[in-house]
DNA sequence: GCTCTTATCTTGACACTGTCAAGATAGCCT
DNA sequence: AGGCTATCTTGACAGTGTCAAGATAAGAGC
């Protein structure tokens, strides 16, 4: 379990660790095997003991962030429960933040790097978790007639599409700067969430 | 000109061409250098002479690429100028029909495999031009009671975040396969659209 | 205690990558 | 014709993902 041994004792989890902090202080580019390796104190060819491949330790790392993000909207979740404009704005506006504050983690999850065919089961088993809290949310907004009634599971493509759209064009420095200057991000997130909404947020 | 000389004649635009077809039949991860250079029958460092680096190649397909969406956004707009209905409708599924056929290349366009926007002011052009565009086909449906009237710009962004983060999330498989094949993307697009449009689209 | 088994980690190798420096080539201008 | 210069080739380097072979140590059974 010390640092020095031969055997790491739990050397699955701190390379994810490893890979998470590379991504933050680094970026998507230049996260590579070989640096996950050095930088958790191993050899080079290490992981291999517990990973496939790259693809592999991609998908947990993954499968890691979403759960952080899970975990993020859970929270907000609990707290507006209650409440659902609140709700729907607050969860949202979650994932946007999470997006935002931590880029190459979020790229990540979604940057196809992943071709995936079913191989990572415990990266499935979260994205439908997460699907199902959003699933939530939009039955909650739907009883409150926040949103439009009808096939919830509709709605929370609808709704997460929009948001996930917004993310990733912002991160990739697809909207306008002047756009952006003029009116914030808060209030073009807010404007999007208006255009489905049933009545005005905020 | 031809084919087996020293001097290629147009080599530049020939490495673009090829770089778009490994996309098409091999997908990002397989898109190396050597390998756009070897199948254009030149050496290994002759993209060197046209590209400052890896970077400026993939700027290079990227912005191709946005010309080629811009006009086949184009083509559709003409088509449907008179009927702002049948536009906006159809401009968009251009967009998500675009993503679709060509995933490869409608990833790169936004895979953040660009990290520098002002450096390759090409690019930044035709991206405003794609704008520019879509800034048209909202203010055409706004006057024609399509959309709330306001600021064009902020709906816009609202507009393509929606179709953008549907295109994305279904190239990353993140739709779930229940709701995909229970509805079909069609009508998944139909929704999205109307939850922002102000009458009953198609 | 001891051995044996086995997961874990290291070492070394391979093909491939992006990139650069040096040199070869040939089109074009005077 | 000769030379300039953009273009292309060759060769090298460090870094990459991956695999095979071997080293190590933790734990099980005796």
């Amino acid at each position: 379990m010390s640092e020095g041994n031969y055997h790491h004792g739990d050397l699955k989890n701190a390379l994810i660790q490893v890979g998470v902090e590379i991504l933050a202080e680094e970026g998507l580019g230049r996260l590579s095997l070989r640096k996950v390796a050095k930088q958790a104190g191993v050899s080079h060819a290490a992981p291999y003991s517990h990973f496939k491949d790259k693809q592999a330790l991609i998908a947990a790392i993954s499968t890691e962030s979403f759960k952080e993000l899970h975990i993020q909207i859970e929270t907000v979740f609990l707290d507006y429960k209650e409440n659902p404009k609140d709700l729907l704005v607050e969860t949202s506006w979650a994932y946007l933040q999470f997006a935002l504050t931590k880029p190459d983690q979020f790229k990540l999850m979604f940057s196809s790097v992943l071709e995936k065919e079913k191989k990572y089961p415990d990266f499935v088993e979260i994205s439908h978790l997460n699907f199902q809290q959003l699933l939530i949310v939009v039955e909650i907004c739907q009883d409150a007639k926040i949103l439009k009634s009808g096939q919830a599971s509709l709605t929370a493509v609808s709704l997460w599409s929009a948001v996930h759209g917004l993310a990733m064009l912002v991160l990739e420095g697809q909207i306008s700067s002047v756009v952006l200057e003029e009116h914030g991000l808060k209030e073009i997130f807010l404007h999007s969430l208006n255009q489905i909404a049933l009545v005005e947020l905020k």
